[in-house]
DNA sequence: TCTTTCAATCGTAACGTTTCGATCAAGCAC
DNA sequence: GTGCTTGATCGAAACGTTACGATTGAAAGA
């Protein structure tokens, strides 16, 4: 490949004024600025991206963590992201953190010693210790989906809060007294927030909340199946309920059609998150819907804001949380009389 | 950060030997190599990935080419390429093509730039010129699910002609006579096996190919939506729908339940690649399941082997084809007297 | 005792950039 | 003609490694 030192020589001036001349055309005469492009061109010259960030200290990459990037949150949200990284003239280099903290961390210190320019990342971790490293971490941090509470940096996502709290009351709207929300591992602070919104509409209805419905599903299918099995088998089995990832509701579902319970006539359920398939899902899953490409564009651009910026760290947080939109399904209907409160 | 200077200076040794400790250490003698250890313990010292790749001319990156990262079957693909990569020692990064040649042959141009260690593809493009490109590129490469015909480049995927032929002749089989399939755009490498799939077995069976039966639904769930929707409401409509894909199984899905058409009493419907949420709709689709992990690792070490050789173009071209396995769902039954051949 | 050999270690030249201070010639005022 | 300024260009050092040839000093062979 086609080096500065090559362009240079056919061009008949220094390597130093090649390298002024694609960084600053306006400070060398114009007729250098042509010479020096056209022996460019004839050549196929591209700069060595290895060396410019090795001299810079810096690379033009970002780097994504998230927890699961099978997952069709994450699979929309790093395409959205590529996409906007690219225009903007970076690349992209991601790895699966696989929802575990100390994974993360050791990722976190591989992608820093690249010296990528940015992270996008989905903090897992809950640790006052993993909070330390996060907020030691030199490089331009922006924090996407969930979020480490107390870590000063950029934050984007939908709220989380919210969406519980309006499926909640759009349940109780319907008559429902029995509420269960199958929910994240609660350190997360996505699952945590969920279950404050669910609080939060029964306590504004002045209904009594109820740990036993609360149950953890993990963020899975799997664990969901078996919480709903387990929840529906109880004497006092909720009229409704609330799972809080498209992926447990899926589970939930699996559950319900498997000890012959109807939906929503024995018993309503309701979703966070879309679920790409949901259109031939019976019944229709009622659900919030969050706008991902929105997170992913916003998310991406303060990244690169931050990167770009003189003194990034100088930067006061900045925070988008996006309202998410309810949509009513065919999933959630009042509770039938014999179950009902 | 650290630097091997750093680690020469507290250790007493020349950098040379800093870095032949790292890279050999039987030939120093044990006493040195403790000593450095402990210095580069000491100092926290990582090496700098963009200095040694600069000094080896290339990185221990793999780079990923894929038409669309939040497809389910990238997803998973990625992740599990991720985690292979990763226990080999090296990251990954990503970019969506969008299934357009010219962008990949330019995210390709920027990879090699990067100078990745090698590249995992799912090339798109059809032209010789496409193919020269391909064939020209120095790093190593391997195809990935699509393939370009003519290539000598290694390839792994599941063999997509007999998944069609053993759909298409499990619907034979029940009796079906007028068979549609809603296939990829042709050109691309998989469309076109899964449409000579099909071909195969009609002629097997002694059953006539009619083009009529064959629609382009572009890979995608809302082309195949109103491809469904123009073959239902022909005079002599199919009574049996072979999608080549898992998103546009969805489409026809939706389309034959807003025409009103009982799947499978009415016509019958089957698919390729596995859907996430395959439990939860009804009906259970009948389809063909390919390893996604399987071809993930077996496509990350043939990309390693080659990297790692030391004669990369010497090696002769690998190439794994994965037998897929024939689920059968609820969504296919024999053909209904009133519409049966 | 004098070579020879060999393992251990070292110095240095790359790899391909960027950047900063130095140089140079031309234009201008005096 | 001298001195200044200014715009264009240049040379060289640095970024953090690797790898090769050179240099040790001590053990082994004659």
């Amino acid at each position: 490949m086609a080096t500065i030192k090559d362009v240079a020589q056919t061009a008949g001036v220094a390597i130093s004024t090649v390298s002024l001349t694609f960084a600053n055309p306006d400070r060398v005469s114009p007729d250098t600025a042509r010479r020096v492009w056209k022996a460019a061109d004839l050549l196929g010259y591209r700069p060595n991206p290895l060396a410019q960030s090795l001299k810079r200290g810096r690379s033009r990459m970002i780097g994504v963590l998230v927890g699961d990037i099978s997952s069709p949150f994450f699979g929309r949200l790093l395409k959205a992201v590529e996409r906007r990284a690219l225009e903007r003239g970076y690349l992209m280099i991601v790895a699966d953190t696989d929802g575990d903290p100390e994974r993360e961390l050791e990722l976190l210190d591989q992608f820093t010693a690249q010296r990528i320019a940015g992270l996008l990342i989905s903090p897992h971790g809950s640790s006052t210790a993993y909070g330390r490293r996060l907020s030691a971490c030199k490089t331009p941090l922006v924090m996407v989906d969930h979020r480490f509470r107390g870590a000063p940096l950029d934050y984007v996502a939908s709220d989380t809060r919210m969406a519980a709290r309006m499926l909640t009351d759009h349940l109780i709207n319907l008559g429902h007294r029995r509420i269960a929300q199958i929910t994240g591992p609660v350190q997360l602070y996505t699952a945590a927030e969920r279950v404050e919104g669910y609080k939060e509409a029964l306590q504004a209805a002045g209904l009594p909340v109820n740990d036993d419905l609360l149950v953890d599903g993990r963020y899975r299918d799997a664990e969901s199946y078996a919480q709903t099995m387990r929840l529906m088998t109880r004497a006092d089995r909720p009229t409704a309920i609330l799972a809080a990832s498209n992926m447990m509701a899926l589970g939930a579902l699996q559950a319900l059609q498997e000890l012959g319970y109807a939906c929503p006539e024995d018993v309503s359920l309701a979703t966070i998150d879309d679920i790409p398939w949901s259109a031939v899902i019976k019944p229709k899953l009622t659900m919030v819907l969050q706008d991902i490409e929105q997170i992913a564009q916003v998310s991406a651009d303060y990244l690169l804001d931050r990167v770009e910026s003189t003194s990034p760290d100088k930067l006061t947080p900045r925070e988008t949380v996006l309202i998410p939109r309810l949509f009513i399904g065919s999933s959630t209907a009042p509770p039938s009389s014999i179950n009902g409160a």
